[in-house]
DNA sequence: TTCCCCGTGCTTTGC
DNA sequence: GCACGGGGAA
């Protein structure tokens, strides 16, 4: 600690001024790239120096990742044994963690299951057709948003029947039993021993009110609390943090209003603006730097955010080059717009020495990657796309997690309605159906309705109650294995014995293996959890813990970034993130403003932050690029610039194409035909045509747009990795997309059956089929 | 009970 | 364009 100094030495003033205030309440207004993790580290490091114990201090995130990323930084200066103790984690994580623990003062079990989304809306679903309500009025999603947003705003069951408003606002929307619902759904979600997502902060918020002592014991050891991403935060979390800060009023929270970008779900801008009502002699601290970006691109940024009334007093500048200028470039149509980008990308590679890494392709909407991806294919340019379906909402991986849920939680209804029948057991929907009527009127959960069969009177044969007597068995042997044995042998029993393994197996077909192959990296990823675990101190690695982990994880929180790839993501998953290089594509009216999020001039700002954070995203260089025509939903649509672009001052912006929409014939170098010529060559030789590999070789594409689905985050920019793969020999060092890297110890196999085994240096050894296997040879 | 086909619906997303 | 869910037929 005796560093410290050192360390304060490489702040700013402003950067230094929030660290070194020990006590009181202080907001940091942080813009864009300038250092606001440094001071929230360094923050946390300063307080630790001062004597303060690491025990006392709360740092709450919004995602795992930077959660864990400030907690590496801040083991780093103050070792890690100290940093251990420090209460860091996204609000979800660190209040399930306590509710857990409080969890017999609301009712619930400690055991509670965490109900994800989809949890949720399965159960809305199944509650609307129990009702009989009509679908096409109560459509489950939306009946899902609106029950979240209630939560979020704290509106308890009890609370939106107090209110006639709400009542009244749902019966001139045309759904008077609104109300009902949510009282159901809460009733339901209550009976299953479980919490949604919405419910580990109002619950928290429940605990906290109604049990002083308990708002006192954690008032007094989170003495000192920060908020990072303040402008993200939504009422429910603002009154957790106000109630826990309230005692010692040590509170310090970071944000930046300019990148409030989450108020479509929940985030309330007012908390940060009102930050400085809420607290008695409020710091404020201007974080106005920034170290990220050219001149060009901070200046540009601020004259776009200028145009937004709801603000905060803030001006970002930087001392860096002036650097180039913003170029923006418009071409007829979607597809040609990712020729531009590949080969733009392609140019810059050449010219500047660059690596694919260094080059991000942000997009308002996850749909526009298609056209992109296809032109970075075919130039051969590796990409790696974030986002998506989530690894853990796959269908196969939900299916296997709901199993071990059953184990931990017999009453979870959600993952008994998965897999009751899945692998097919004869247990049909009918069936469920009588099981689910009983278990509402006893007030009870199916499995204990399973467990009492022979007790009540049921019109239910006895080929089915035997089918349904084999499964409560099978569960309740898991739970005998469960009380001995660790998360990945249980879960590797369980995907054997209940038959899960075994469809895909027979199954055979590409789709099938690629299931596999999930279920068997979920596997790996609980042995390395088990492994771990081993390492902690009265941990042994059981399936509660590793549930504890899965439930709130995502994939985010496993990319390791390493590799060189063109980054491909939506505007909201790049913030907080920095590239050399930068394409903003879609810049079109309707595309991006949304034409979703026009109506009003909160939304309209809302959307005018989007494009500040995809613009200060970039270090050197950043591209908006439109096209003048699009396919969206099957259909090519016209479209006209987007306004945001005007909003940049001219002075900025070079124009690569002319930006009247008169005289295509003026194009610059950088465009299709040359390149797509060379392009369309080097794609096909690059396909291998040797003989040997038959028809799976080249699946139809339609086959291909299947596998792609599959696995959505993996970029194969070689279409194909088997040629490379075909010759492969032991001894090879190779990088297998998921697995990692490792080494060939055995080839066997001939043809489409070829496999090789590689001992990968996670510790695994695997089996691959040659032809499914995304290899990369690395020497 | 299971499977297949057709219709419907669609921003953004973390926990 | 495409995915998912529901309904109808085997």
């Amino acid at each position: 600690m005796e560093q410290m100094d050192k360390y304060l030495a490489e702040l700013n003033e402003a950067q230094r001024a929030p660290v070194l205030q020990v006590d009181g309440p202080l907001m940091v207004i942080a813009g864009a790239g300038s250092g606001k993790t440094r001071v929230l580290t360094y923050r946390i490091a300063y307080l630790m120096s001062k004597g303060v114990d690491s025990f006392n201090i709360l740092s709450l995130t919004f995602t795992n990742k930077a959660a864990r990323e400030m907690k590496e930084r801040i083991a780093k200066i103050v070792g890690n044994s100290e940093a251990k103790n420090l209460w860091m984690g996204t609000f979800h994580s660190i209040f399930a963690k306590i509710l857990r623990f409080e969890a017999d003062k609301l009712g619930y079990p400690s055991n509670f299951t965490i109900y994800d989304t989809q949890d949720s809306q399965r159960l809305i679903n199944a509650i609307i057709k129990e009702k009989g309500l009509d679908k096409d009025v109560y459509k489950y999603k939306q009946v899902q948003s609106r029950i979240s947003s209630f939560k979020n705003s704290l509106i308890t069951v009890r609370a939106y029947f107090n209110n006639p408003e709400l009542i009244e606002a749902d019966a001139m929307a045309k759904k008077p039993r609104m109300g009902e619902i949510y009282q159901e759904y809460c009733d339901r979600c209550f009976k299953a021993g479980a919490m949604d997502f919405d419910d580990l902060l109002l619950k928290t918020n429940e605990l906290l009110n109604r049990f002083p002592e308990v708002l006192q014991k954690y008032q007094n050891r989170f003495r000192y609390i920060l908020v990072d991403e303040y402008q993200d935060t939504n009422h429910s979390q603002y009154l957790i943090v106000k109630a826990l800060s309230d005692k010692f009023q040590n509170i310090c929270v970071v944000g930046d209003d300019a990148q409030s970008i989450y108020a479509f779900r929940g985030a309330n801008i007012n908390n940060i603006m009102n930050f400085q009502k809420d607290y008695d002699n409020v710091q404020v601290y201007r974080l106005e730097q920034n170290y990220r970006s050219t001149r060009n691109i901070v200046e540009a940024a601020n004259t776009v955010i200028e145009k937004n009334k709801t603000r905060l007093d803030k001006v970002v500048w930087t001392a860096n080059d002036d650097g180039g200028l913003i170029k923006v470039h418009r071409s007829h149509t979607d597809a040609e717009e990712g020729r531009f980008v590949a080969s733009s990308i392609f140019e810059n590679e050449m010219q500047h020495q660059l690596n694919h890494g260094q080059f991000a392709v942000l997009y308002r909407t996850n749909s526009q990657s298609r056209a992109i991806e296809d032109a970075l294919r075919k130039r051969d340019i590796p990409y790696r796309i974030y986002g998506g379906l989530s690894f853990y909402q796959r269908k196969e991986i939900k299916d296997v997690l709901s199993y071990l849920r059953l184990i931990l939680n017999p009453k979870d209804e959600e993952a008994l309605v998965r897999v009751i029948n899945y692998p097919a057991r004869g247990i049909g929907q009918t069936t469920i159906d009588k099981l689910t009527v009983v278990a509402n009127h006893y007030k009870r959960s199916i499995f204990e309705v399973i467990e009492n069969l022979d007790r009540i009177d049921l019109k239910i044969n006895g080929g089915t109650r035997r089918k349904l007597d084999d499964f409560m068995t099978m569960i309740k042997s898991f739970q005998v294995m469960n009380e001995s044995a660790d998360a990945f042998t249980l879960a590797e029993h369980v995907a054997k014995k209940s038959g899960i393994l075994n469809l895909f197996k027979k199954d055979g077909t590409p789709e099938g293996i690629a299931r596999m192959e999930n279920i068997e990296e979920l596997l790996n990823g609980m042995k390395d959890f088990v492994e771990g675990q081993k390492e902690v101190a009265d941990a042994r690695g059981s399936l509660s813990e590793f549930m504890e982990d899965v439930a709130l994880a995502t994939d985010l929180d496993k990319d390791t970034g390493e590799d060189d790839r063109v980054a491909m993501m939506t505007i909201h998953l790049a913030k907080g993130l920095e590239f050399p290089y930068v394409y903003i594509v879609g810049m079109e009216e309707d595309l991006f403003p949304s034409a979703m999020s026009m109506n009003t001039r909160s939304e309209l700002e809302e959307e005018r932050r989007l494009f500040y954070v995809a613009l200060t995203r970039a270090e050197k260089q950043a591209y908006l690029t439109f096209a003048e025509s699009r396919y969206r939903w099957g259909k090519l649509v016209d479209g006209e610039p987007s306004r945001f672009i005007e909003e940049i001052d001219e002075k900025y912006i070079e124009h690569l194409t002319p930006p009247m929409k008169s005289g295509y014939r003026f194009k610059p170098l950088m465009d299709t035909d040359i390149f797509g010529d060379v392009d369309k060559s080097k794609f096909r030789q690059s396909k291998p045509v040797s003989g040997k590999p038959p028809t799976h070789q080249q699946p139809n594409p339609e086959k291909l747009r299947k596998l792609r689905k599959l696995k959505p985050e993996i970029g194969t920019p070689k279409g194909n990795s088997t040629a490379a793969t075909q010759d492969l020999e032991v001894g090879a060092k190779v990088e297998h997309s998921r697995f990692g890297r490792g080494e060939v110890i055995g080839i066997d196999g001939v043809g489409n059956d070829r496999k090789a085994e590689i001992r990968f240096q996670n510790g695994g050894i695997k089996k691959l089929l040659l032809r499914f296997a995304k290899l990369d040879i690395i020497g």
